[in-house]
DNA sequence: TGTCAATAGTTGATTCTAAAATTAATTATT
DNA sequence: AATAATTAATTTTAGAATCAACTATTGACA
């Protein structure tokens, strides 16, 4: 996939970071905004909410929201601090642990989500086609899979 | 632009956060390992390299380089401190000041860009062919545009 | 078993960021 | 001219993220 004119990539690139940056900090401020939520703690519930009964491991954790080990020990700590979640320990690997949502933390959830959806439809996903989702998201899954 | 089906456009959603994510990242390492240089500062230089002739103003560059104006200022005193760029007054305007690259930071442009400009390629811009980068900037574009 | 490498998670120190308060200069109003 | 309001940039600060070091557990295997 070499090729010559890298003119129309340059710009992809620069309208694709600053896009990023825009809607993010839009949906940050949004949450923080209408239910004095940050961003990431939102992510943090819908991963527990979707994923598997039992809850999920501190490291699966971690990549699913982006963030190092380090990083998801403490905010797990705040999360709890705040009643949305439980840190339970694993039956079968003393070493770990399962972050589980609460009944709490399932309640905020419902009255959170549809905000937020609105939200990013309005600020996002609203502007793209259902045609170009579906390259955009074969784009990204390729790069995805190619990395370093 | 309402639709039904939010399935495609939610897994999009997920890629392009994760792409973006570990796209960045790699480019950050790889920087760091090649020049020792945070991604900020090249984006910096490059600005001010490709900005108007006396600089850009503490604000515009903040803008531009998706920082805030505190973040700016003491990016600024680092890259002054490293000699790659000044602080020069404002003639007319005794409030403000120029970010100006100097010989060095253009200097440094020029052998880090090609190693950058390679990495970027391969790790996100090689990936995609002519006419996805036309319809993503599109995409990307039209996002900005109805910016909140 | 006993040892050693790998894995899971936490902690301490440092760095980064985001927001509010501060300083100084400019513009507008009376 | 005197006062008020706005703008540009910096300083300060509090919260959150990262890196590196650390504790404990597990799994492999001699």
């Amino acid at each position: 996939m070499a090729t010559t004119n890298t003119t129309i990539h340059l710009q992809m690139w620069r309208s694709f970071l600053g896009a990023h940056f825009s809607v993010v900090k839009y949906l940050e401020r949004r949450m923080q905004e209408q239910h004095g939520l940050p961003l990431a703690w939102w992510d943090v519930m819908q991963q527990l909410a979707d994923g598997p009964k039992q809850g999920l491991r501190m490291s699966e954790l971690a990549d699913l929201v982006l963030l190092t080990r380090s990083g998801i020990t403490r905010l797990v700590d705040r999360m709890i601090e705040a009643g949305l979640i439980v840190r339970e320990p694993c039956p079968g690997d003393r070493r770990g642990y399962y972050a589980v949502i609460t009944q709490k933390g399932l309640d905020t959830i419902e009255n959170v989500g549809p905000d937020h959806s609105r939200d990013a439809w309005e600020v996002f996903l609203g502007h793209i086609s259902e045609e170009e989702a579906v390259m955009l998201e074969k784009v990204f899954s390729r790069v995805l899979a190619a990395e370093k």
